[in-house]
DNA sequence: GTAATACTTCAAGTGTACTTGAGGTCAAGC
DNA sequence: GCTTGACCTCAAGTACACTTGAAGTATTAC
């Protein structure tokens, strides 16, 4: 018995909303659930699913991207090297976005330990020097 | 002569659009820039602001909030603690960022070395184990 | 049996962040 | 002087990612 989850607490494990499921499934990032009663059945899962999702979303990619990566091209000469070409891509993006956050902390804990009340005025200092 | 860049100059360096740097300047992430004949004419600064409202955005912040991160909060009494308060939550937030992003990258590149046509099909080995 | 609660679908609404289009201005080159 | 291209304003339109609301169904508790 593996225990399912109703989609209710598949959204208070996941820190996300029923309707933000529902609607992942509609747009074909997650899989059709089991039904009891009409009602979805999650397995456990899922929950990594949604992770993944989110975790995409933070690296900037489109729910459409995000369900390309997913479940690939459809079967096609060439689906492989097409799929690898966006993974490669987005893994470009990925470095990209994270050297960009890295600065965006050091501005912030600069502006922090400098104790201004903008980063307005505490570029203003970084600047000059 | 410290040779003012044009509105179109700063948009291809900076590789954000026109429409943009007008957004941004209606929102008040930029200054009014000097005009020459009604036309914006941009110091070279300005190219770090851009870097900076993209480094903040790819962290998830909005326009609003990262309008009070610069500007800080309108003087009066705590202002300033307002702002580190908001600057704190922000570190915290940009860290789990990039917590996030380096495991999509983990996983990308996971799913890159093992040549599969899909995540669904690379997490499925991946979560086997 | 009935009330409460969590679920269902479907259509329409919302917020953010821009973009686009219409109609006009400005400076440079021919 | 006229054309070209980049700029201007302002209002309206768009894309994405959900959320909300209406109207109804199912499960559990009493």
């Amino acid at each position: 018995m593996p225990a399912l989850l109703t989609i209710g607490e598949v959204a208070r494990r996941a820190g996300v909303r029923t309707s933000a499921i529902r609607y992942y499934e509609e747009a074909g990032l997650l899989p059709e659930p089991e039904r009891v009663g009409g009602k979805r059945r999650y397995e456990k899962e899922i929950l990594r699913r949604l992770a993944l999702i989110g975790g995409a979303k933070r690296a900037g990619f489109t729910l459409g991207e995000i369900r390309t990566l997913l479940h690939g091209f459809p079967a096609e000469t060439g689906a492989a090297k097409r799929w690898q070409a966006l993974a490669s891509k987005k893994l470009v993006e990925v470095n990209e976005a994270i050297a960009q956050l890295r600065e965006t902390r050091e501005l912030l804990e600069e502006a922090l330990r400098c104790e201004c009340v903008s980063l307005d005025e505490c570029a203003r200092l970084l600047y000059q020097a």
